[in-house]
DNA sequence: AAATTATTGTATAAAAAATATACAATAACA
DNA sequence: TGTTATTGTATATTTTTTATACAATAATTT
């Protein structure tokens, strides 16, 4: 495989992503954790061909990592302050790392792409966790899901990314409908309103909650789902495309 | 002035300002007609310089051609496809202009910097256009303000970029409150209210947009303003900061 | 088999917000 | 002084949101 700088990439811009996921009550985060000594998480990113849309290239990153097709997918923002540079978090690895790290004239090739200051456009996604299979690249020590609320430390300015996707995620609830991706093919309400409770923080009152779902008449209604508790057994839904 | 391929640019990103300003119940865009035959428009543009924030260039290209600093600003959208380029555009404006245009060394260098493929950052802003005085580059013919609704056939994507700026200033104007920059320091609130039925492009009932606006509280009202006419006169109002 | 329990689905009441209507106040002019 | 075209404010009406009530029901317990 050939390194980033010897690849036919738009320099200085690169894509990161924030890929939401869903389970028991909680909002998730996919983040890697890079393959060198000193604990360095970073979110997926990557960079744009030259014959690629912006949008192919988040698609790319994303099918990468979780291995799955058609993910959804918004752009939010783009992060473009002078001082965003992979410099200080490089040169900390590079110290934690210097036995393993030739100096060769390559690698200087690419310490020069990497270390420039990178324009990043920021994308989140929304995906059903069970449907991924978090994909490690040659790069990383480990890939997990991570509590919205628990998320590790991350190089650069990734948090703040971070809560950007998840404020516009917040905004865009009402407007995009796009919840239901969080969840499998086939749901409870009171899974929807769990999923809608984690992403706002809040909770709504059940019989309100359904009712106004229920009148974005997006949902089909299906068989009951019959769980062997001790009550009244709830109706599956599924989103209508 | 040195020409953009010879500059500390980040290349092949730009950033797009969508000026809005407002007149005679008129939501107007400004835009420049390029200095060659051939009829070109284009929204105002630059490039972002290697120590600079994208938001400072923003502003940089927003002062440069409104001459006022301290412009309201929000980046809206990055425009990404593969396909953008200015390559079919540059060659129309060279076959128009073959006489004007000299084949030198350093044109190439300039057209071979200039076709590539650009992603560009999309920001709009709204300006009070009394205080501007719109500012003409070397490469502009003349500098205009256009009513949204009779737009100059524009190059590339900037006709859809302007339609994105709109339908974002349009999602704003509740969270953002911002639609006072298009009024001068004083105005009456029937100025408001037309603002906000030309950005809207629908009308409100007098008395309750009234009271919508006063309940944000963002208003203070100061002195009566007589205009002469025969009825009762309008309290002046300015926005609190 | 009937009573019990923990939900779920739906209906309706109450409160709040949005919209429509009424009307007095007033600046200039006839 | 009456007339006209607005403006500011109050109030009525409608719609939407939120709160509450209650019957239905899938197991489990008695």
């Amino acid at each position: 495989m050939k390194n980033p700088s010897q690849q036919n990439y738009i320099s200085q811009v690169s894509i990161d992503c924030v890929i939401f996921g869903y389970h028991e009550r909680q909002l998730k985060v996919l983040i890697p954790k890079i393959n060198f000594k000193g604990d360095f998480w970073a979110l997926p990113s990557g960079f744009v061909y030259q014959e690629e849309d912006i949008d192919q290239a988040a698609e790319r990153i994303l099918r990468d990592r979780t291995g799955i097709q058609d993910i959804y997918l918004e752009q939010f923002r783009v992060f473009g302050k002078a001082s965003r540079t992979n410099k200080p978090f490089l040169d900390e690895l590079i110290a934690f790392n210097f036995d393993k790290l030739s100096v060769k004239n390559e690698a200087q090739q690419e310490y020069d792409w990497f270390t420039k200051r990178f324009i990043s456009i920021g994308y989140y996604a929304l995906v059903d966790i069970n449907k991924v299979v978090p994909q490690k690249t040659d790069l990383d020590e480990s890939i997990e899901w991570y509590s919205i609320h628990e998320l590790p430390r991350m190089i650069m300015d990734h948090s703040d990314i971070v809560d950007e996707a998840l404020k516009t995620l917040q905004s865009h609830l009402d407007e995009k409908i796009n919840a239901f991706n969080l969840l499998p093919e086939t749901f409870t309400m009171k899974e929807v309103q769990e999923v809608y409770e984690a992403i706002c923080e809040k909770t709504f009152v059940r019989t309100n909650f359904q009712k106004m779902i229920l009148e974005l008449n997006v949902l089909e209604r299906l068989e009951k789902k019959f769980t062997g508790a001790a009550n009244k057994a709830p109706y599956l839904y599924r989103f209508k495309k």
